[in-house]
DNA sequence: ACTCCCTATCTGCTATTTACATATGTGTGT
DNA sequence: ACACACATATGTAAATAGCAGATAGGGAGT
């Protein structure tokens, strides 16, 4: 989830900390919540619907799925009807859904401070032609 | 960063995706925009201001202002006036300013990628009472 | 048959980060 | 002397994301 753009105006790539660390976890919980499916598709789903920048790294969602169901926030099994190779269609718990509603208001406290540091920044430098400005 | 409150119907603490990783960087140097000043009192404000829950970790705060420093981003002087031990005083460079614009674009971005997540749990869950109703 | 590509899952490795603990030292109040 | 707030710094462990690569099934074209 790197913003970095070539031709910007600086060469580097420092922007780890658009990572957004474990974002990936609620969203596959919710997405399963909406549907049930498999790895491939939730991935493809997370760029689709804007929850992710990109398509997220495939390691990353297939070991979030299995370490959720080694916790009981979801279920599995495999799918071998339908065209292409076998899938793991997996289904949210109960468990699962408890805890997206504890991500939920992880996520409403993390777009607070989001919200307040816009707010501040905004206010130092509207009116200016900024990078932030152009990019939307 | 983490939201977890004991008493909670569940025992783990697994939010460590709460931890929005990297987002103390813009922070202090946002913070160093509006006012140079020194480590500690930048740690104070990013939570009296609502931009960091809890006050942020001293370790982190300072090993982020070194690298800040090495990367030319802010400079420092050591400041012995006034009471107490001997203060760092940190002030922002122009390509902390740059830097500071670049922030602003990726935090717009994730800040949008939480909006798209909390407006398809809200669609699903609105009514409840959930926990994050419950939250706020 | 053969090759290429898309679908689908899984594992190994590394760089980076955070959170916690701890160390060090100054100045003030009692 | 002592405790405490201020202020900076370092050591360590756990966890994550991103990248690369391995393994396979199935369809399209040659």
């Amino acid at each position: 989830m790197c913003g970095y753009e070539p031709g910007g105006h600086h060469n580097r790539c420092d922007c780890r900390g658009a990572r957004m660390e474990g974002f990936l976890q609620p969203c596959l919980l919710l997405l399963l919540y909406e549907k049930s499916t498999h790895g491939y598709e939730l991935m493809e789903s997370m760029n689709r619907l804007g929850l992710w920048e990109g398509v997220p790294d495939a390691g990353a969602v297939y070991r979030h799925l299995r370490r959720l169901e080694e916790e009981g926030l979801v279920r599995s099994h495999w799918s071998t009807s339908g065209p292409g190779p076998a899938r793991r269609r997996y289904e949210i718990t109960p468990e699962g859904v408890d805890y997206l509603h504890d991500w939920a208001v992880t996520i409403r406290r993390n777009k607070a401070a989001l919200e307040t540091f816009l707010a501040r920044y905004e206010k130092l430098f509207s009116g200016h032609d900024t990078d932030a400005a152009k990019g939307y």
